[in-house]
RNA sequence: GCCGACUUGGCGCAAUUGGCAGCGCACCAUACUUGUAAUAUGGGGGUUAGGGGUUCAAGUCCCCUAGUCGGCUCCA
């Protein structure tokens, strides 16, 4: 018997020639193994020199082959019920799995609970996933059935093309896993892909659960056929399973839909449209304060405001390219028809007038006013501008994707020689400013060209150095940088500001965006020192965005529990019995004088439901005095989460107040 | 835009095979005035998203439109 070496785990060992993982990793949640740094089956028979690792189930590694090994049991239940499904593909995704099927009628709900039925039979039968290597030949003739499997062979070896179907081929050999009935020994399912997989499938059925179907595009382009996808979680342990439910339960409670409704801030009436948006009294105490400290900052931080209007003649869009290539996203024009007179003679001129999706072009006309010398840059042009895009039907979604919305929009005009030192100070201020708002958990995205991608207007070179310094400024700034490759807008490259949520999602904040096109389109220009004209660079950048979608990240960051500074109400009174009234009144008068939002519940409601409906409505701060309270001059304190501290003295309790407010602290 | 599901008083929901549109909260009125998350009694409120069709009869079945939700595609 020949022997050979094998590094395992870091430790040099000797093997029998044959050997494999199950041999070698004994611990039941090692369900695969790394062999020479590829991904292998345990089933992979070991070589001399080979260095191999075991892939906890728990771990990224793990976690992936458990979702898509929980994902070819699907596709094996779904054509148990319906043999003439044909597959799409199946990988594994954040969270769970997903497989598209090329059926005759869509999946319903109903057809998930025999789906989970269906698998949980082929889980309970211990199914082995066996790999067999193949050729495309053979391939072809053994998946005749399946159009779409076959379709994957044929792009085998280029990645790009066949993009999410990476878990079926790849550019190494072209395997088959069959599922095995360790009973009879019979193969009762197959499916083209390139492993590895569980050993058997009992362990997905320790936490996974199918959650909604759907239809998706084949090979993700809108062009070809939608198939319908089946989406489904799998976790190590029921535990794991139920924690993650409860995630997207706490994530439904926070969904800033509902708040929106439940807390009486905005809504979104048929009457007007989709996808446009009122707000109520207590949203728009909260738009005000954000807006009024925007401005504020922005005031102290040399921009200045400009005012634009919000439709424009359809040649301002024509000038910056806007109408060339997103007339799509945009409202259709309001027609002015020509007028002729008596004689034929035209009288008034026909127009085209466009609702404003951008408003970058108004403050570039304000640049243009007048000569501009290289003493007015930077020239920092801040409007809280509303602007209309015509986003398509199925992707509103509540205040974060709308068709009407305001951004908190500026353009900055600068010489290429400040335009590092500008950009460094914009990120500062912009980081600075979702700080003051309650967000601090960021990472950057440095958004850059496709080479060759006919999108991307411009000089290369231009684009080059555009890059490379905002490149400079973001690594400056100490915060993680993902490159986000070929996600540029067509007229530059830009940063893009990401914050973690209060519950880990991450949110697409602000963007400093460089453009080195729209001057150009424009012909901009400005006197340099040595009295040539030069060309200025322009930076666009919005810190919330629009300030609807900043409202609703907002919103389900705090859970509607918003900071005082940010409450509609910041302090209800709830006087222990009528008689008191008077006394919190006189609290309430002195909060009101300084400028504090306070009610005094005088309704005929008992103390303890008065209690309940502020603390539901996020109060931050319930005021309560009785008896006791009265005497002592003093006030007690009841706060959201059920705390109370009572007894405390009246010009502590205001001080305390404002300070709060003041400080843009939680409580 | 595409696929699917959904739309019943302000909000959350119910209504069997097509057979009297109901409940809770909220609202209004009256009584009550209580020390930390729902006082009691009574009352008003719906052309079942809008339109068309089938039927003796439609919230319920069919078609169209609008809107919402979940995905896909898109997001200057």
């Amino acid at each position: 018997m020949s022997v050979i070496k094998v590094t395992v785990d870091g430790t040099a060992r000797e093997l029998e020639a044959g050997a494999d993982g199950f041999g070698l990793f004994t611990d039941k949640t090692i369900v695969a193994q790394r062999v020479n740094g590829e991904l292998r089956d345990l089933a992979h028979k070991l070589h001399d020199g080979d260095v191999t690792e075991g892939v906890l189930i728990s771990s990224p590694d793990g976690l992936n082959i458990l979702r898509h090994s929980a994902a070819h049991v699907l596709a094996q239940a779904v054509q148990s019920i319906n043999p003439e499904a044909k597959l799409g593909i199946g990988p594994p995704i954040t969270d769970g799995f997903y497989y598209d099927f090329d059926v005759e009628t869509p999946f319903a709900p109903e057809d998930l609970k025999a789906l989970e039925k269906a698998m949980d039979r082929i889980i309970r039968q211990g199914q082995r996933f066996i790999r067999r290597v193949t050729t495309d030949g053979e391939a072809t003739v053994e998946l005749s059935n399946e159009p779409y499997k076959i379709e994957l062979i044929g792009l085998k070896g280029n990645q790009d093309a066949v993009g999410e179907g990476s878990a079926e081929v790849g550019a190494g050999e072209l395997t088959i896993y069959d599922n095995v009935d360790p009973q009879t020994g019979n193969v009762v399912w197959k499916d083209l892909c390139r492993g590895p997989h569980l050993p058997n499938t009992r362990m997905i059925g320790n936490g996974y659960a199918l959650t909604r179907s759907a239809a998706a595009y084949w090979r993700g382009n809108e062009n070809n056929k939608q198939l319908q996808r089946i989406y489904g979680t799998a976790w190590p342990t029921k535990d794991e399973l139920r924690a993650h439910q409860e995630r997207l339960e706490e994530a439904a409670r926070r969904d800033h839909r509902r708040l929106g409704a439940e807390l009486d801030l905005f809504s979104f009436p048929e009457e007007i449209g989709s996808g446009l948006a009122v707000f109520h009294p207590k949203g728009g105490i909260m738009r005000r304060v954000m807006e009024d400290y925007s401005r504020k900052r922005h005031e102290e931080s040399g921009y200045e405001f400009v005012y634009s209007p919000h439709i424009t003649k359809s040649n301002l869009f024509e000038q910056s390219g806007h109408l060339a290539w997103y007339a799509d996203g945009m409202f259709p024009p309001m027609v002015m028809d020509e007028e002729v007179d008596e004689n034929g003679f035209v009288r008034k001129q026909g127009q085209n007038y466009y609702l404003k999706p951008m408003n970058c072009p108004f403050h570039i006309l304000i640049f243009k006013s007048q000569a501009r010398s290289y003493r007015d840059l930077p020239l920092r042009m801040f409007e809280f501008g509303s602007v209309y895009r015509y986003e398509k039907s199925g992707v509103l979604h509540g205040l974060t994707r709308v068709r009407g919305m305001t951004q908190d929009d500026a353009h900055l005009f600068v010489t290429p020689d400040n335009m590092e030192e500008e950009l460094t100070k914009v990120l500062g201020f912009v980081l600075g400013l979702l700080r003051d708002y309650g967000l601090d958990d960021f990472y950057l995205e440095l958004s850059t060209k496709e080479e060759g991608n006919p999108k991307f207007v411009g000089d290369p070179a231009i684009w080059e150095t555009a890059t490379a310094t905002l490149q400079k400024v973001a690594t400056a700034s100490g915060l993680e940088l993902v490159p986000d490759p070929g996600g540029a807008a067509f007229y530059g490259p830009k940063i893009s500001v990401q914050a973690r949520d209060a519950i880990g999602r991450t949110w697409q904040m602000s963007t400093i965006q460089l453009d080195f096109n729209l001057p150009e389109r424009f012909d901009l220009e400005y006197t340099a020192s040595d009295g040539t004209k030069q060309r200025p660079v322009m930076i666009h950048r919005a810190l919330f965005g629009s300030i609807e979608r900043f409202f609703g990240v907002l919103t389900e960051h705090y859970a509607g529990h918003f900071p005082p500074w940010l409450a509609p109400v910041q302090v209800v009174g709830v006087p222990i019995a009528e008689a008191f009234s008077p006394y919190l009144h006189t609290i309430a008068d002195r909060l009101k004088a300084a400028g504090v939002r306070v009610t005094i519940d005088d309704s005929d409601d008992r103390m303890q439901k008065k209690i309940r409906n502020h603390t539901m409505a996020k109060v931050p701060f319930i005021l309560l005095a009785g008896g006791e309270d009265e005497a002592a001059g003093a006030v007690s304190f009841r706060f959201r989460d059920g705390h109370q501290e009572n007894g405390i003295p009246v010009d502590e309790a205001v001080a305390r107040i404002l300070k709060a407010i003041e400080d843009k602290v939680q409580v």
